[in-house]
DNA sequence: TATAATTCCTCTAGTAGCTATAGGTTCAAG
DNA sequence: CTTGAACCTATAGCTACTAGAGGAATTATA
Protein backbone atom coordinates (compact mmCIF):
# COMPACT_ATOMS: atom_id res chain seq x y z
CA UNK A 1 0.00 0.00 0.00
CA UNK A 2 1.50 3.44 -0.99
CA UNK A 3 0.41 6.73 0.26
CA UNK A 4 -0.52 9.53 -2.35
CA UNK A 5 3.36 11.00 -1.68
CA UNK A 6 4.67 7.72 -2.02
CA UNK A 7 2.73 7.06 -5.42
CA UNK A 8 3.45 10.73 -6.32
CA UNK A 9 7.22 10.13 -6.47
CA UNK A 10 6.84 6.53 -7.93
CA UNK A 11 5.13 8.23 -11.17
CA UNK A 12 6.66 11.80 -11.32
CA UNK A 13 2.84 12.86 -10.94
CA UNK A 14 1.78 15.65 -8.58
CA UNK A 15 -0.57 15.07 -5.70
CA UNK A 16 -2.74 17.57 -6.24
CA UNK A 17 -2.63 16.26 -10.31
CA UNK A 18 -3.31 12.94 -9.34
CA UNK A 19 -6.56 13.84 -7.15
CA UNK A 20 -7.25 16.00 -9.89
CA UNK A 21 -7.45 12.73 -12.29
CA UNK A 22 -9.23 10.86 -9.48
CA UNK A 23 -11.92 13.92 -9.46
CA UNK A 24 -11.78 13.26 -13.53
CA UNK A 25 -12.90 9.58 -13.11
CA UNK A 26 -9.38 8.47 -14.72
CA UNK A 27 -8.09 6.49 -11.39
CA UNK A 28 -10.68 5.15 -9.20
CA UNK A 29 -11.12 6.49 -5.64
CA UNK A 30 -9.02 4.13 -3.52
CA UNK A 31 -9.23 2.87 -0.32
CA UNK A 32 -8.74 5.00 2.72
CA UNK A 33 -6.50 4.28 6.22
CA UNK A 34 -8.85 4.61 9.27
CA UNK A 35 -7.72 8.89 9.29
CA UNK A 36 -9.02 8.86 5.79
CA UNK A 37 -5.95 8.93 3.74
CA UNK A 38 -5.56 7.56 -0.06
CA UNK A 39 -4.00 3.91 0.42
CA UNK A 40 -3.18 2.73 -3.34
CA UNK A 41 -2.13 -0.23 -4.20
CA UNK A 42 0.35 -1.99 -7.19
CA UNK A 43 -2.79 -1.21 -9.63
CA UNK A 44 -3.04 2.26 -8.81
CA UNK A 45 0.10 2.42 -9.58
CA UNK A 46 0.22 0.60 -12.68
CA UNK A 47 -2.93 2.75 -14.33
CA UNK A 48 -1.21 6.13 -12.78
CA UNK A 49 2.16 5.16 -14.77
CA UNK A 50 -0.23 4.39 -17.93
CA UNK A 51 -1.95 7.98 -17.18
CA UNK A 52 1.33 9.78 -16.78
CA UNK A 53 3.03 8.37 -19.95
CA UNK A 54 0.08 8.69 -22.24
CA UNK A 55 0.04 12.68 -21.16
CA UNK A 56 3.66 12.84 -22.05
CA UNK A 57 2.93 11.75 -24.99
CA UNK A 58 0.79 14.13 -25.05
CA UNK A 59 -2.69 12.50 -25.15
CA UNK A 60 -5.65 14.29 -24.31
CA UNK A 61 -8.05 13.14 -20.93
CA UNK A 62 -10.46 12.14 -23.00
CA UNK A 63 -7.95 10.09 -25.20
CA UNK A 64 -6.35 8.85 -22.21
CA UNK A 65 -10.20 6.98 -20.59
CA UNK A 66 -10.71 5.47 -23.86
CA UNK A 67 -7.11 3.98 -24.08
CA UNK A 68 -7.62 2.99 -20.18
CA UNK A 69 -10.69 1.37 -21.13
CA UNK A 70 -9.55 -0.58 -24.03
CA UNK A 71 -6.25 -1.70 -22.02
CA UNK A 72 -8.66 -3.07 -19.68
CA UNK A 73 -10.38 -5.25 -22.37
CA UNK A 74 -7.35 -7.73 -23.95
CA UNK A 75 -9.63 -9.21 -25.54
CA UNK A 76 -11.17 -6.68 -27.81
CA UNK A 77 -10.54 -5.76 -31.29
CA UNK A 78 -7.69 -2.73 -31.02
CA UNK A 79 -8.67 -0.62 -34.14
CA UNK A 80 -9.67 2.17 -31.67
CA UNK A 81 -6.72 2.43 -30.23
CA UNK A 82 -4.54 3.11 -33.26
CA UNK A 83 -7.37 5.19 -34.60
CA UNK A 84 -6.72 7.22 -31.27
CA UNK A 85 -2.86 7.04 -31.85
CA UNK A 86 -3.17 8.33 -35.26
CA UNK A 87 -5.01 10.76 -34.98
CA UNK A 88 -3.04 12.20 -32.32
CA UNK A 89 0.06 11.71 -34.53
CA UNK A 90 -1.44 13.64 -37.45
CA UNK A 91 -2.27 16.77 -34.64
CA UNK A 92 1.40 16.39 -33.54
CA UNK A 93 2.77 16.89 -36.77
CA UNK A 94 0.40 19.95 -38.05
CA UNK A 95 1.51 21.74 -34.78
CA UNK A 96 5.31 20.90 -35.90
CA UNK A 97 4.44 22.05 -38.95
CA UNK A 98 2.84 25.12 -37.92
CA UNK A 99 5.81 25.66 -35.59
CA UNK A 100 8.68 25.68 -37.92
CA UNK A 101 6.88 27.97 -39.99
CA UNK A 102 6.87 30.34 -37.06
CA UNK A 103 10.37 29.09 -36.64
CA UNK A 104 11.32 30.64 -39.93
CA UNK A 105 9.94 33.71 -39.42
CA UNK A 106 10.98 34.28 -35.83
CA UNK A 107 14.46 33.76 -37.13
CA UNK A 108 13.91 36.01 -39.95
CA UNK A 109 12.84 38.68 -37.90
CA UNK A 110 15.01 38.21 -34.94
CA UNK A 111 17.94 39.24 -36.97
CA UNK A 112 17.14 42.67 -37.02
CA UNK A 113 20.63 45.42 -36.69
CA UNK A 114 18.13 48.32 -36.12
CA UNK A 115 19.34 50.24 -33.01
CA UNK A 116 15.81 51.77 -31.81
CA UNK A 117 12.16 50.91 -32.74
CA UNK A 118 11.91 53.08 -35.64
CA UNK A 119 13.54 50.84 -37.76
CA UNK A 120 13.12 47.18 -35.85
CA UNK A 121 12.23 44.39 -37.67
CA UNK A 122 10.14 43.16 -35.46
CA UNK A 123 8.09 45.53 -34.64
CA UNK A 124 7.72 46.11 -38.54
CA UNK A 125 6.79 42.95 -39.37
CA UNK A 126 4.23 42.46 -36.27
CA UNK A 127 2.72 45.86 -37.61
CA UNK A 128 2.66 45.09 -41.22
CA UNK A 129 1.65 41.34 -42.16
CA UNK A 130 2.53 41.81 -45.69
CA UNK A 131 6.28 41.86 -45.06
CA UNK A 132 6.09 38.19 -43.68
CA UNK A 133 8.01 35.74 -45.98
CA UNK A 134 5.66 32.20 -44.94
CA UNK A 135 2.20 31.78 -44.77
CA UNK A 136 0.76 31.46 -41.02
CA UNK B 1 -15.71 54.39 -37.74
CA UNK B 2 -16.18 50.72 -37.78
CA UNK B 3 -18.67 48.67 -35.40
CA UNK B 4 -16.80 45.64 -33.52
CA UNK B 5 -18.62 43.80 -36.17
CA UNK B 6 -16.81 45.28 -39.07
CA UNK B 7 -13.65 45.33 -37.37
CA UNK B 8 -13.50 41.71 -36.26
CA UNK B 9 -14.08 41.33 -40.11
CA UNK B 10 -11.59 43.19 -40.93
CA UNK B 11 -8.75 41.42 -38.40
CA UNK B 12 -10.37 38.20 -38.12
CA UNK B 13 -10.62 38.65 -34.39
CA UNK B 14 -13.62 37.26 -33.03
CA UNK B 15 -15.84 39.80 -31.28
CA UNK B 16 -15.77 38.06 -27.78
CA UNK B 17 -12.37 38.10 -28.53
CA UNK B 18 -12.10 41.92 -29.26
CA UNK B 19 -14.12 42.44 -26.07
CA UNK B 20 -11.90 40.31 -23.94
CA UNK B 21 -8.77 41.89 -25.33
CA UNK B 22 -9.87 45.58 -24.09
CA UNK B 23 -10.76 43.93 -20.71
CA UNK B 24 -7.15 43.28 -20.64
CA UNK B 25 -6.03 46.10 -21.28
CA UNK B 26 -4.10 45.54 -24.73
CA UNK B 27 -6.70 47.75 -26.31
CA UNK B 28 -7.87 51.01 -25.48
CA UNK B 29 -11.56 51.19 -24.58
CA UNK B 30 -12.72 52.55 -27.90
CA UNK B 31 -15.47 55.74 -28.30
CA UNK B 32 -18.94 54.81 -28.00
CA UNK B 33 -22.05 55.15 -29.88
CA UNK B 34 -24.69 57.64 -28.34
CA UNK B 35 -26.77 53.96 -27.73
CA UNK B 36 -23.42 52.66 -26.34
CA UNK B 37 -21.96 50.25 -28.90
CA UNK B 38 -18.06 50.97 -29.32
CA UNK B 39 -16.65 53.08 -32.41
CA UNK B 40 -13.51 52.42 -33.86
CA UNK B 41 -10.85 54.13 -35.31
CA UNK B 42 -8.19 53.24 -38.04
CA UNK B 43 -5.89 53.20 -34.82
CA UNK B 44 -7.53 50.98 -33.35
CA UNK B 45 -7.93 48.55 -36.74
CA UNK B 46 -3.80 49.01 -36.69
CA UNK B 47 -3.56 48.15 -33.20
CA UNK B 48 -5.52 45.19 -33.18
CA UNK B 49 -4.18 43.83 -36.50
CA UNK B 50 -0.82 44.12 -34.75
CA UNK B 51 -2.02 41.81 -31.86
CA UNK B 52 -3.56 39.18 -34.52
CA UNK B 53 -0.20 38.90 -35.75
CA UNK B 54 1.44 38.28 -33.24
CA UNK B 55 -0.88 35.88 -31.54
CA UNK B 56 -0.29 34.50 -35.01
CA UNK B 57 3.19 33.97 -34.46
CA UNK B 58 2.18 32.52 -30.58
CA UNK B 59 3.71 35.28 -28.73
CA UNK B 60 1.88 35.69 -25.48
CA UNK B 61 -0.75 38.13 -24.07
CA UNK B 62 2.43 39.47 -22.06
CA UNK B 63 4.82 39.45 -24.62
CA UNK B 64 2.20 41.55 -26.68
CA UNK B 65 1.91 44.34 -24.15
CA UNK B 66 5.28 45.16 -24.01
CA UNK B 67 5.46 44.88 -27.63
CA UNK B 68 2.78 47.39 -28.57
CA UNK B 69 4.31 49.40 -25.54
CA UNK B 70 7.58 49.39 -27.45
CA UNK B 71 6.07 50.24 -30.70
CA UNK B 72 4.41 53.50 -29.89
CA UNK B 73 8.17 54.71 -29.16
CA UNK B 74 9.84 54.78 -32.06
CA UNK B 75 12.67 56.61 -31.13
CA UNK B 76 13.87 54.15 -28.03
CA UNK B 77 16.32 51.68 -28.47
CA UNK B 78 14.67 48.00 -29.83
CA UNK B 79 16.57 45.71 -27.91
CA UNK B 80 13.95 44.41 -25.17
CA UNK B 81 11.78 44.03 -28.79
CA UNK B 82 14.73 41.58 -29.97
CA UNK B 83 15.08 39.72 -26.11
CA UNK B 84 11.60 38.91 -26.46
CA UNK B 85 11.41 37.43 -30.12
CA UNK B 86 14.79 35.43 -29.35
CA UNK B 87 13.44 34.36 -26.00
CA UNK B 88 10.23 33.39 -28.01
CA UNK B 89 12.19 31.83 -30.68
CA UNK B 90 14.11 28.91 -28.37
CA UNK B 91 10.71 28.36 -26.31
CA UNK B 92 9.77 27.29 -30.76
CA UNK B 93 12.23 25.41 -31.15
CA UNK B 94 11.80 23.44 -27.91
CA UNK B 95 8.43 22.55 -28.37
CA UNK B 96 9.63 21.33 -32.00
CA UNK B 97 12.03 19.45 -30.70
CA UNK B 98 9.95 17.82 -28.10
CA UNK B 99 6.88 17.44 -30.56
CA UNK B 100 9.26 15.78 -33.28
CA UNK B 101 10.80 13.36 -30.37
CA UNK B 102 6.85 12.67 -29.57
CA UNK B 103 6.37 11.88 -33.48
CA UNK B 104 8.71 9.21 -33.40
CA UNK B 105 7.28 7.24 -30.97
CA UNK B 106 3.64 7.86 -32.31
CA UNK B 107 4.67 6.58 -35.50
CA UNK B 108 6.64 3.50 -34.38
CA UNK B 109 2.90 2.45 -31.89
CA UNK B 110 1.07 3.37 -34.39
CA UNK B 111 2.45 0.49 -37.09
CA UNK B 112 0.73 -2.07 -35.36
CA UNK B 113 -0.49 -4.88 -36.51
CA UNK B 114 -2.01 -6.90 -33.73
CA UNK B 115 -5.57 -7.52 -34.12
CA UNK B 116 -6.63 -6.96 -30.27
CA UNK B 117 -5.64 -5.01 -27.41
CA UNK B 118 -4.22 -8.01 -25.47
CA UNK B 119 -1.11 -7.55 -28.56
CA UNK B 120 -1.84 -3.94 -29.07
CA UNK B 121 1.67 -2.16 -29.30
CA UNK B 122 0.07 1.42 -28.71
CA UNK B 123 -1.35 0.20 -25.43
CA UNK B 124 1.61 -2.07 -24.65
CA UNK B 125 3.70 0.89 -25.11
CA UNK B 126 1.92 3.27 -22.76
CA UNK B 127 1.67 1.07 -20.29
CA UNK B 128 5.51 0.03 -19.95
CA UNK B 129 7.97 3.47 -20.51
CA UNK B 130 10.41 0.98 -21.07
CA UNK B 131 9.10 -0.21 -24.62
CA UNK B 132 9.91 3.39 -25.83
CA UNK B 133 12.88 4.08 -28.12
CA UNK B 134 13.52 7.86 -27.86
CA UNK B 135 13.58 10.06 -24.17
CA UNK B 136 10.44 12.11 -23.29
C1' DT C 1 4.98 8.26 25.50
C1' DA C 2 4.97 13.05 24.31
C1' DT C 3 5.87 16.19 20.99
C1' DA C 4 7.42 17.95 16.75
C1' DA C 5 7.79 17.58 11.87
C1' DT C 6 5.87 15.99 7.97
C1' DT C 7 2.27 14.48 5.23
C1' DC C 8 -2.25 14.37 4.35
C1' DC C 9 -7.32 16.08 3.97
C1' DT C 10 -11.08 19.22 1.62
C1' DC C 11 -12.43 23.26 -0.48
C1' DT C 12 -11.88 27.27 -3.14
C1' DA C 13 -9.81 30.07 -6.46
C1' DG C 14 -6.43 31.09 -9.98
C1' DT C 15 -3.75 30.22 -14.52
C1' DA C 16 -4.08 31.29 -20.31
C1' DG C 17 -6.82 32.60 -23.87
C1' DC C 18 -10.50 32.50 -25.17
C1' DT C 19 -15.80 30.76 -26.26
C1' DA C 20 -20.70 30.35 -25.20
C1' DT C 21 -24.99 31.65 -23.27
C1' DA C 22 -28.82 34.51 -21.44
C1' DG C 23 -31.46 38.40 -21.45
C1' DG C 24 -31.83 42.73 -23.06
C1' DT C 25 -30.79 47.22 -26.20
C1' DT C 26 -29.59 49.71 -30.48
C1' DC C 27 -29.01 50.25 -35.24
C1' DA C 28 -30.03 50.17 -40.24
C1' DA C 29 -32.87 48.82 -44.06
C1' DG C 30 -37.32 48.71 -46.17
C1' DC D 1 -42.38 52.43 -38.14
C1' DT D 2 -41.32 47.93 -37.91
C1' DT D 3 -38.33 44.10 -38.19
C1' DG D 4 -34.14 41.66 -37.98
C1' DA D 5 -29.39 41.93 -37.46
C1' DA D 6 -25.92 43.47 -34.67
C1' DC D 7 -24.74 45.07 -30.37
C1' DC D 8 -24.52 45.38 -24.97
C1' DT D 9 -23.21 43.31 -20.07
C1' DA D 10 -22.48 39.67 -17.05
C1' DT D 11 -21.58 35.12 -15.98
C1' DA D 12 -20.02 30.52 -16.69
C1' DG D 13 -17.35 27.09 -19.14
C1' DC D 14 -13.25 25.03 -21.54
C1' DT D 15 -8.18 22.12 -20.58
C1' DA D 16 -5.12 20.46 -17.37
C1' DC D 17 -3.55 21.70 -13.78
C1' DT D 18 -1.44 24.59 -9.59
C1' DA D 19 -1.64 27.22 -5.26
C1' DG D 20 -3.37 28.40 -0.91
C1' DA D 21 -5.99 28.20 3.54
C1' DG D 22 -7.06 25.85 7.54
C1' DG D 23 -7.08 21.78 9.84
C1' DA D 24 -6.35 16.50 10.81
C1' DA D 25 -3.42 12.27 10.61
C1' DT D 26 0.81 10.00 10.54
C1' DT D 27 5.67 9.29 11.43
C1' DA D 28 10.08 10.28 13.56
C1' DT D 29 12.66 11.68 17.28
C1' DA D 30 13.61 12.59 22.29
Amino acid sequence: MFSIGQLSKRTGVKIPTIRYYEQMGLIDAPERSEGNQRRYTKDGLNRLSFIRHSRDLGFSIEDIKQLLELSQHPDKPCNDAHSIAILHLKDVQDRIAKLRRLERELKRISKCEAGHVADCAVIETLADHGLCETEH
